[in-house]
DNA sequence: AATATTAATTAGAACTATTCTAATTCTCAT
DNA sequence: ATGAGAATTAGAATAGTTCTAATTAATATT
């Protein structure tokens, strides 16, 4: 599986640094656990796995190195209705499809170019500066 | 502003009675209260509007008769990260435009060809049913 | 029409995910 | 080494929603 375009775990550090953040043990470890952890967690289930590594670690501390990387562009939120925020490394434009019966999230990699037909579907005055795409269905496994 | 596609107050009794429910002056009024107010009001803010003509409704009441309403599919939620649910009464295909600067959330009328465009972008097995596309930016108004 | 049965409503308690607070610890520049 | 600002921590607080148990309303059956 190819999982380019994303941040190389050194340059962390200097992401960080850009916005003027501190690359903390933290912030590093919980990124590193993203990494691997490609199945869009929750911060109570990165909690549990990173608390493994580094048992002083609180949840606070987990909700906010999730938002700092989320506000340095690192990771990206997932929502569905009002469950519990789920955290995405994939930093490629794509969409997550639902699966309902598993509760398992898919990234479906999308072109741009549909992405570009979405937004001149807008009215002129609207200006997107992000399109959230959202499939929700049942995955058909061949017996 | 043509409004079509909507369900006419009196068939709503009809389709809460194909699903053994009943009419209920509650469910009528948060109903027809949703298709006037069509600004995607929170469960609170309908609560709130509705009190002024059933005073004696409880806001428990307003988020069942939403769910049931939507489970009857006369109504759509509308989520943003954690804020609070919203609802819609539109049932066309359709975007949300949600406006960073103001809050307010602008339904945009979506080709049924874009949306098949989108799913035939799924891998063979995965079988969409909904298909949900948020876009996040600004409007420019001219001056 | 009276009654039984089931559905819906209600007030308030409970719950969950997340954010806030205030104290402590860490990091970096001087 | 020291001081200033940043980050972490535990636990309290919050917001939105759901649950619970009691009451009321609606429909079906006699």
């Amino acid at each position: 599986m190819i999982e380019s375009a994303q941040i190389s775990p050194e340059s962390l550090a200097q992401r960080l640094s850009d916005s003027g953040l501190r690359a903390t043990p933290q912030r590093e470890l919980v990124y590193r656990s993203l990494l691997e952890q490609r199945n869009h967690p929750t911060a109570e289930e990165l909690f549990a796995r990173v608390k493994t590594e580094m048992p002083s670690i609180s949840l606070a501390t987990v909700y906010n190195c999730l938002e700092t990387l989320v506000q340095c562009r690192l990771i990206r939120q997932v929502n569905h209705e009002r469950s519990s925020t789920r955290y995405c490394p994939n930093l490629r434009p794509h969409a997550h499809f639902h699966d309902e019966q598993t509760g398992e999230i898919h990234d479906v990699d999308l072109p741009t170019s549909l992405l570009e037909q979405l937004k001149s579907t807008l009215p002129a005055d609207f200006h997107a500066s992000v399109v959230e795409i959202t499939f929700l269905g049942k995955t058909e496994k061949k017996s």
